[in-house]
DNA sequence: CGTATTTGACCTGCGC
DNA sequence: GCGCAGGTCAAATACG
């Protein structure tokens, strides 16, 4: 789990000098500055191997991270003398109790007063590079945009002139086709298997699934003995088909089972620890809550109804569908209507699709995939009813949009639910003003369906940010590392990123792009009767 | 006739 | 161990 030196709370930093032990030193260098790896690097030689650095040097590590400077001075002064656990405040008064007050304590205070002068100038650096970074990061991310825009208006001329190409002109669509195929394909296999393959669009579906799933093909092959049958859905997929979110759920029953399923697997415990978090990363849901009064909200997937079932509570049916874009995809989701208000439509996705998939597609899947990362980036410890504290994007987005995104623990699967039937929140008046996505949801012919490519596209977009700075990937931004942490560490990224203050500044941005360019995504994908509403805040 | 949907049966996990 | 609820299967049915 990568650690990001984001700083939410006031005086963490602060609680962080008096928690200073060898350990921490250990753990500074490797958790905390990772946006700059290659310099984290440079930073810990120095300062560990290095102490008579020189001043320059110093400079530089401030301007990188100044919370390794912090520690790094904290570790230089504060052991043995433990100056920076005394209360600052009061540390005069309390300390000078009139007894014994012989030159050394003298010295020492005068110490202790000037480190704490210097901690508040690092701090104040601290705060102005951080000023900077966000510049940088919005900056960047608008550049990005632009060029995602750009390309969008290229597929589209490229499109309208396959059509007039004909076949001569199917290969010049075909790289199209795998160019737009690349993007999505980032944030919809976010789960800790994608793997290098992940981005070559060639690769087959079955292949990918191998390639997630780490199973040996013949498993695959071997056991489709109705694959001439007609059923092509479900159980078609084999036994230790990782990638059926939903197959059977005894299949995967536990979150953390037991490694009898991982002998294939030469035994390596880092396999394990993937196939954990990938079963993890399947039992998570996203729940959408959308007013409409068609029976299943228009995601630009395709569904087949498989099941319906009354769910207890609920005098409306839930009905299971699962995506038939591709074969063997794992996708499902449920519907239901919300018992107390039957406008409202809750649509419940489970697991990653293995297939491209259309733009239109690519709203839902991308917010519901980015939502899970999201959720299990720091679902361990959530709780019903509240954002995780510990995760960093649900606490940026806690407080613009705390009816939007709620996280529960409780259920059977660790659940997030997105609230889009709150254009307007009478209780919350501020929140229509604040929460850009609010904002947004406000414009006039607005389609609730869109709002989650939104989400999506700025999850991508700092994703992709977050591999540029912190996987130093700018050559190759379409790679990813086939690493089991990967996808924990760009969702933790991409939280981090969304932490920032000027997130928001980010997303509008991204709001702007996606209006300018939503024409033809909302024709696609958007034909349900979905409404915006005045409707009252419900979770 | 092929495909999608419906619906009762079945399976599984979980709580008591 | 039993019952309940969620989830899935698969035969029957509907539809184009």
């Amino acid at each position: 789990m990568f650690r990001f030196p984001v700083s939410l709370g006031g005086s963490r930093d602060e609680a962080r000098h008096d928690q200073i032990t060898p350990l921490d030193e250990h753990r500074v260098v490797v958790d905390e500055v990772d946006f700059f790896s290659d310099k984290r690097d440079r930073v810990s030689r120095e300062n560990i191997n290095d102490e008579e650095d020189d001043e320059a040097s110093k400079v530089h590590v401030k301007m990188e991270n100044s919370r390794v400077e912090d520690n790094d001075r904290s570790r230089d002064v504060s052991i043995g003398l433990n100056l920076l656990t005394a209360n600052t405040g009061s540390d005069e008064s309390t300390v000078d109790d009139g007894l014994s007050m012989d030159m050394e304590d003298k010295r020492a205070k005068f110490e202790n007063a000037q480190l704490q002068e210097e901690l508040k100038k690092m701090k104040i650096d601290n705060q102005r590079l951080r000023e900077m970074l966000s510049q940088a990061t919005n900056n960047f991310n608008s550049l990005q945009m632009q060029l995602v825009a750009v390309m969008r208006q290229q597929d589209q001329r490229n499109s309208s002139q396959d059509h007039l190409l004909g076949t001569e002109g199917k290969t010049e669509g075909r790289k199209r086709q795998d160019v737009q195929a690349m993007v999505p394909r980032q944030f919809m296999d976010l789960g800790p298997s994608s793997g290098v393959a992940e981005h070559d669009v060639e690769v087959s579906s079955e292949e990918r699934t191998m390639a997630r799933s780490r199973s040996p093909p013949s498993l695959l092959e071997s056991s489709n003995p109705r694959e001439n049958g007609k059923r092509l859905l479900g159980r078609e997929e084999s036994p230790e088909s990782e990638s059926n979110a939903w197959g059977s759920p005894n299949k995967i029953p536990k979150l953390n089972p037991p490694s009898g399923n991982n002998n294939n697997n030469n035994g390596n415990s880092n396999v394990i620890d993937q196939s954990a978090a990938e079963a993890t990363m399947r039992k998570a849901r996203v729940s959408v809550r959308a007013r409409s009064e068609a029976t299943m909200i228009t995601d630009g997937c395709q569904w087949r109804k498989y099941g319906q079932k009354m769910a207890k509570g609920n005098p409306c049916p839930r009905a299971y569908y699962r995506c038939t874009m591709a074969g063997g995809c794992p996708v499902r989701k449920q519907v239901q209507r919300c018992a107390e208000d039957r406008s409202i439509l809750i649509t419940t996705y489970e697991g990653n699709h293995n297939h491209p998939l259309p733009p239109a597609a690519m709203s839902m899947a991308s917010t519901t995939t980015a939502a899970a990362s999201m959720l299990l980036s720091g679902s361990m410890s959530s709780q019903d009813g509240l954002l995780n504290p510990t995760n960093l994007l649900a606490r940026a987005m806690l407080p613009c949009s705390s009816s939007m995104a709620t996280i529960s623990a409780s259920a059977p699967f660790p659940t997030i639910t997105l609230d889009l039937t709150n254009s307007s929140n009478g209780n919350n008046p501020n929140m229509t003003t604040n929460n850009p996505l609010m904002q947004f949801a406000q414009r006039p012919g607005f389609n609730p369906a869109v709002l989650p490519q939104v989400v999506g596209q700025a999850m991508y977009y700092n994703q992709q940010q977050s591999k540029f700075s912190g996987l130093q990937l700018p050559t190759q931004p379409l790679q990813i590392p086939a690493t089991s942490s990967v996808a924990e560490s760009v969702s933790a990224a991409s939280a981090a990123i969304a932490s920032d203050p000027n997130f928001a500044a980010a997303l509008a941005a991204a709001i702007t792009s996606i209006i300018n360019g939503s024409n033809h995504q909302n024709n696609n994908s958007n034909n349900n009767n979905v409404v915006t509403s005045n409707g009252d805040n419900r979770q």
